[in-house]
DNA sequence: TGTCCACAGGAAATACGGGGGT
DNA sequence: ACCCCCGTATTTCCTGTGGACA
């Protein structure tokens, strides 16, 4: 009797969650799965929604003169993250390509990604890769090699070259011989015409750049605007219509989540996936999309990015990280200052069998976190009995539990060990 | 006012590791 | 197999510093 029970519950659930399921196509809240050609024809459709019209047309002025044959200046692009400088560009180029190919102009795009950091070598690398100059190395070939691949992949090359250089600034270090190698040699060592299109989400960029290279550029600045909650919410009905079943969403849904948005960042993208971490959390619960959900699904997106962030930071980083949670609760109240989480932190080495490092390296590793908004560390001087650190935490305490679990888990101190330590 | 604590954090030195050239 | 080169991580060394205390 108590079986039948349970299957009548199973049953009425099953068929619960296919009469109410909410989501109708997953695959348009992420991007990542769309094919190419669905991903411009939703972006068309957003576009036509007249969000970032006035950027498109400004962007069609510049390089207008490309249809009359002429050489327009480069491109400079500013706004912050998810403000769609990326993919209007994109779009853009798409449109521009098509028709540059109808009048039988050559005309080559190619976008040089520097989402994620990396140094002047690598990004030449990534460049030389797209260029089919060269394989990928990770070392070891010297940057002049790299320039000259670059440049002899493009020899025989006449027509326009657009190179789209995705977020600039991430370039550490070298900066100077990256710019002016796309500033001030490639142009005259290759018969292309080149148009150079950064895009930047900070403003001040070109300030620390060499002057010889900044006055040697030739630039049309143009500014993104944050997206504000209208564009969000055409946005997110586009998506919506797409990918969700209209029924599921109660009213008000899509207004809070654009309201969210437009308040924390102006992000589109973060804006679709707070949509799609809401209907996640809906179909689990079997319910529609309520506001209360939108609520759960923003802190759980803010606790996976802290989680994912340190599980894939480097080890020694995770174990200052950890080592200054376990201290922080040990000190519960008390101010942690940085010698206590310094031994906390050779303790957890010792237990970790890792090799600790000393305590100037220590010191970076608190201001690394520090600077990822996982603690807050201050200097701050108490008189004749010296000068510390003061550590303190202020994530929730339920995002510090998920980071501690993820990173002893990651170093092999997680519960399991732990477990069968006791058994 | 000067002293002096105890660490912060800059700079240079050193270790490390991976890849190419030979 | 060996060496060299380059980029990165860490150590070593050192100077600087805010403010309580005498």
């Amino acid at each position: 009797m108590e079986a039948s029970i349970i299957r009548g519950n199973l049953r009425d659930r099953i068929q619960n969650k296919l009469a109410c399921s909410v989501i109708r196509d997953r695959r348009f809240l992420d991007d990542e799965q769309l094919l190419r050609s669905e991903q411009l024809a939703v972006l068309e459709e957003i576009f036509n929604a007249n969000v970032r019209d006035a950027e498109i047309s400004e962007i069609s002025d510049h390089f207008a003169p490309i249809l009359r044959n002429d050489h327009p200046y480069h491109l400079a692009l500013w706004g912050k993250t998810g403000t769609g400088k990326t993919l209007t560009v994109r779009f853009f180029l798409n449109l521009l390509a098509e028709m540059c190919s109808e009048q039988a102009i050559p005309m080559r795009e190619v976008h040089l990604d520097l989402s994620t950091p990396r140094p002047c070598f690598r990004a030449l690398n990534d460049l030389a890769c797209l260029l089919n100059a060269s394989k990928r190395y990770k070392k070891g070939i010297s940057l002049e090699e790299l320039m000259l691949r670059i440049e002899e992949s493009l020899a025989d090359y006449k027509g326009y070259l657009v190179l789209f250089v995705d977020e600039v600034d991430n370039i550490r270090r070298d900066k100077d011989t990256f710019m002016s190698f796309l500033v001030r040699r490639l142009p005259q060592a290759v018969p292309s015409k080149l148009i150079l299109v950064f895009a930047s989400n900070r403003l001040t960029w070109p300030d620390n750049l060499d002057p010889r290279v900044k006055s040697f550029l030739r630039l049309n600045e143009l500014i993104f605007k944050p997206y504000d909650a209208v564009d969000l919410q055409k946005i997110l009905d586009i998506r919506v219509r797409k990918a969700i079943n209209p029924e599921a969403v109660k009213p008000g849904v899509i207004e809070k989540i654009a309201a969210l948005a437009s308040r924390d960042h102006g992000d589109a993208r973060q804006a679709v996936t707070l949509l799609a971490r809401s209907a996640c959390l809906a179909e689990k619960t079997g319910q529609s999309i309520t506001l209360d959900l939108v609520d759960r699904a923003a802190s759980e997106i803010e606790q996976d990015k802290y989680v994912t962030m340190i599980r894939t930071a480097p080890v020694q980083l995770q174990l200052a990280m950890a080592a200054v949670i376990q201290a922080a609760r040990a000190h519960r109240g008390s101010a942690l200052n940085s010698n206590a989480s310094y031994d906390a932190y050779q303790h957890l080495a010792a237990m970790a069998k890792i090799r600790a490092l000393t305590r100037r390296a220590f010191g970076d590793l608190l201001n690394e976190l520090d600077m990822y908004c996982f603690l807050r560390a201050h200097v701050f001087s108490r008189g004749r009995y010296g000068r510390n650190r003061e550590i303190s935490l202020d994530l929730p305490a339920e995002t510090l539990k998920a980071i501690e679990s993820a990173i002893l888990l990651n170093l092999g101190l997680g519960r399991s060990t732990q477990r069968t330590l006791s058994f």
